[in-house]
DNA sequence: AAAATTACTCAATGGTTGTGGAGTGCGATC
DNA sequence: GATCGCACTCCACAACCATTGAGTAATTTT
């Protein structure tokens, strides 16, 4: 039971995050897509990856950095 | 979404319309999008566009025409 | 102070999508 | 024979996306 699918531009409108960044952190390993376009190749995005997106600009807000936020990705606390 | 996200050039793909094709049924409300990227427009469809698709496929190697077709969806035969 | 790292940010290239309008081949109609 | 409708098909434009390499300001490390 999948939500709505997302392309990186509606996961800036979503997140108020530029797209230049979003493909920053997926350059990074940060986030990842769901799935990718077989014809496109264009990234598909779900409300999963707003709701991690959401969480890290508020970690970033408060200064956490990167290499620390991928660790609480990694470790499932985010 | 309860599927796959594919976008047009993916319907093509997995069905064997040409893009241009699934434009002109979207064009003609034989077929619809289930929902839209809110920031690029970028039409979303998902599993059951593409058996739509296939069975409009079939139907119209046997010559039944797009008007015929048209009403079989809208009885809900198909 | 110099060098390195961090977290972006920009630019260029090439393929994809939406939209509207126009064109095409062909069988049916007048 | 000319016109009509059907089912595509093509075109041009503008905006979007992926990818890569490079640049940059601020902070950290050496």
């Amino acid at each position: 039971m999948k939500s709505n699918p997302y392309l990186i531009g509606d996961l800036a409108v979503k997140t108020g995050i530029p797209t230049v960044t979003i493909n920053y952190y997926l350059r990074i390993g940060l986030i990842s897509e769901i799935s990718r376009s077989e014809f496109s190749n264009y990234r598909y995005f779900d409300d999963t990856t707003v709701r991690l997106l959401m969480n890290i600009r508020k970690l970033r807000l408060d200064h956490i950095s990167l290499k620390e936020i991928k660790k609480r990705i990694h470790d499932g606390i985010l």
